[in-house]
DNA sequence: TCGGTAAGTTAACCTAGGTTAGCGAAAGGT
DNA sequence: ACCTTTCGCTAACCTAGGTTAACTTACCGA
């Protein structure tokens, strides 16, 4: 497999970042001289406890970001896709969740300090990070949402809509579907369900014509009627 | 009632945010001007949907931010104590969450935009930010597998330690508990749970010589016994 | 003083989702 | 060609937590 390689500024012009850099960012970013760098699937990249002093950028794949509890379970925090930003901190310290890849990746790693130095002058930067920073919020947020006030139909309905609005956005799928590299076990570690509850909902949604996944890929059925039972908007994962 | 109402700048250097000021910096933020305001218990302050141009410091009481469902169901996203901060964001746009007060407020509302051109040239106090935005981050995070992977017991178990952790932390509590002006039901929207199973749940907890939390007060009857249950770590409420 | 409302409490019952156990298919290693 | 592991799938059963329906305080305002 074969990754497009683009350069770290272009990363950050295209969506989700979707920024608009000044000549002095774009020379500011090119001077720190970061180049891709890949990791195979199923890798752990950075584990909780450890100190992290790097920020990922993420260039291709899909990866995960998650805490293992005492007791041996996981809750996956977050599925960071294509354009998305992992780590985004001001301080080094102990991290508190793990990065894992589930598919090939390929990212862009920088230490948070150097980044930190470089953004120093300038703001408009910085306040891109916030940006990226409070879009990430949001989406923890519904996930929250998700799992607190929402049954397993609607909860699971639902997060495959955000991953199709995400990927959709950066290019990597439409109003049909989207390939899907996810068992079903990290999907329910995403839910906060069982694997194979996970399976018996997609059955249901399978079967009620709403949405499919199957052999790594998801297929909208009827997203009209599927909309109306999840009230997906997809306003949250804009970048406002 | 009266309020303690320290300056903005005070406000700052106080935990959990414990700013050290540059002497710029103080009279940066002097400049801005903001004197506290406050709100009355249960009153509505900002609500989804709406633009909201203000950032929130919490002087005093305690607030909440939560996000409505279409089925009337809501799910509340964080319980915002004394030092705590809401809304930092980069831009302005419609608001995702509503936050509300539950007791009697004392607040600092800035406008984004003036405090963000006023950190335009303070590189320390936007870093003061971003590092408030990752405390929060890692609260939500935490929250998240609190709902999707701890049972009730376990989950308000913990819960009760955070807030405990983080009054403890601002002077508004101790080892041995805190006033708590929640109600069930608002415990309940907070947990992912019905008012009716925080109630079995806190009486068991209770009984079991956990925590106890009865008529606004929460309790810690043995702590070793609590921890050893819920194993809560207070490292994710540091401003590493 | 008397309602009215909000908060807590409990019991009886029900169901969404977890648990256990097992199946077949596909993929990868030797 | 074989074994092993991982993944998906299903059925039978069980339980944590939701639902309904009371009752009890406590507080507040007329």
């Amino acid at each position: 497999m074969t990754f497009f390689a683009p350069t770290f500024a272009q990363f950050l012009e295209a969506p989700p970042v979707g920024a608009v850099l000044t000549r002095e960012e774009r020379d500011a970013i090119q001077s720190l001289n970061v180049g891709p760098k890949h990791y195979q699937s199923h890798t752990v990249i950075s584990r909780q406890g450890d100190v992290e002093p790097r920020i990922f950028f993420l260039n291709s794949g899909w990866a995960c970001v998650y805490r293992d509890l005492a007791n041996g379970d996981r809750q996956i925090i977050d599925i960071p896709l294509k354009g998305d930003i992992v780590g985004i901190r001001a301080v080094d310290g102990p991290n508190y969740n793990s990065l894992g890849s589930i598919t090939d990746l390929s990212v862009f790693e920088i230490s948070r300090h150097a980044l930190a130095k470089s953004l120093q002058h300038l703001p408009g930067l910085s306040r891109l990070f916030m940006r990226a920073a409070a879009r990430q919020y949001s989406i923890v947020t519904e996930h929250l949402t998700n799992t607190g006030r929402r049954n397993a139909l609607v909860r699971t309905a639902h997060y495959l809509q955000e991953l199709g609005a995400r990927l959709t956005a950066v290019g990597e799928g439409n109003e049909m579907g989207y390939e899907c590299p996810l068992t079903q076990h990290e999907l329910a570690d995403v839910l906060g369900l069982t694997a194979i509850h996970v399976n018996r909902t997609l059955r249901e949604l399978r079967e009620n014509e709403l949405v499919s996944f199957r052999s790594g890929f998801v297929e909208f059925l009827n997203k009209q009627k599927l909309t109306k039972l999840t009230s997906f908007d997809a306003d949250y994962l804009k970048m406002t």
